[in-house]
DNA sequence: GGTCATGTTGACTA
DNA sequence: TTAGTCAACATGAC
């Protein structure tokens, strides 16, 4: 689930809730997804500051901890942030949870325990020693896009999930975005043309608009978007043609037969 | 009850 | 530079 569309939800969501409250606790509850920092270091780091603000680049949440560093929370393939006081809408698979002085807790839930939680100086710091790409709804205009995709001669579906290309978009989002934008996503990004990238580029912006406007939940996205119908056989929203399933660079992908032609 | 697939990334190989 | 495979992990579907 979490591509940047969720992370952008989840950083709103700890925006709304969570800031400029007094962390009286500190509870990893598994060290797995602790990066290049132990338990003690991130208790010490976090006790009795305030969460200050958020950024986002990518997948990656950055929190802000007052006369500190930031935060880093990367949700793999499966996890969210849920703020309550009551036990009862404790989530099943906490990895870290900060107790506030209000009462209210912020929980890191990550069940598959794929996801990463790191601490930075700086997110600019990160995202330039990971080489991170730019952020795909922030900081990408047609110009920077169309460079970073020219002369790649891997296919399109690929180089839009490329992390140090573009970041922020994964499996979903890539087959959402191609669909939309009428593309196969085994096309060489070296092939497609100036309009066909304009066309990549303003459904790219559109989806993920659209998708952080629905607050990231498919039951709320709009009728013409492919996830719902994401499955070997189903009906195309656009075409009522039979969605195909597609592997690619070890991953599975949906298309369109008829919507998106293939590659010569 | 085994096998397979699943939205993540990163390491490795060719 | 790129693609493919595997591994990390937990869980549900078949």
């Amino acid at each position: 689930l979490p591509e940047l569309p969720d992370v952008e939800v989840f950083r709103r969501y700890l925006n709304a809730t969570s800031l400029h409250q007094k962390v009286q606790a500190v509870h990893v509850k598994h060290s797995r997804v602790l990066k290049g920092l132990t338990r003690r270091t991130l208790q010490k780091r976090l006790s009795s500051r305030e969460l200050e603000k958020t950024a986002r680049h990518g997948k990656h949440l950055f929190v802000k901890v007052t006369g500190n560093g930031w935060l880093r929370l990367h949700f793999g393939m499966s996890g969210f942030l849920r703020y309550y006081k009551n036990r009862s809408r404790q989530p099943e698979h906490v990895r870290l949870r900060l107790d506030f002085s209000n009462g209210y807790c912020l929980a890191y839930d990550n069940q598959r325990l794929l996801g990463q939680i790191g601490w930075v100086p700086r997110p600019e710091k990160f995202i330039k020693d990971e080489n991170l790409g730019p952020d795909a709804l922030e900081d990408l205009d047609f110009e920077k896009f169309r460079q970073l995709l020219s002369g790649r001669k891997a296919s399109i579906k690929s180089a839009l999930m490329d992390q140090n290309a573009i970041a922020g978009i994964g499996n979903i989002y890539s087959d959402e975005i191609l669909f939309q934008a009428k593309i196969h996503p085994k096309a060489a990004a070296k092939n497609l043309v100036k309009s066909k990238l304009k066309t990549l580029y303003e459904a790219l912006h559109q989806v993920l608009q659209e998708a952080i406007e629905c607050r990231a939940d498919p039951e709320k996205f709009p009728g013409h978007f492919l996830v719902s119908h994401r499955g070997e056989g189903k009906r195309c929203p656009r075409c009522g043609g039979s969605i195909k399933k597609i592997k690619l660079a070890g991953r599975s992908g949906y298309v369109c037969p008829g919507c998106q032609k293939p590659p010569d």
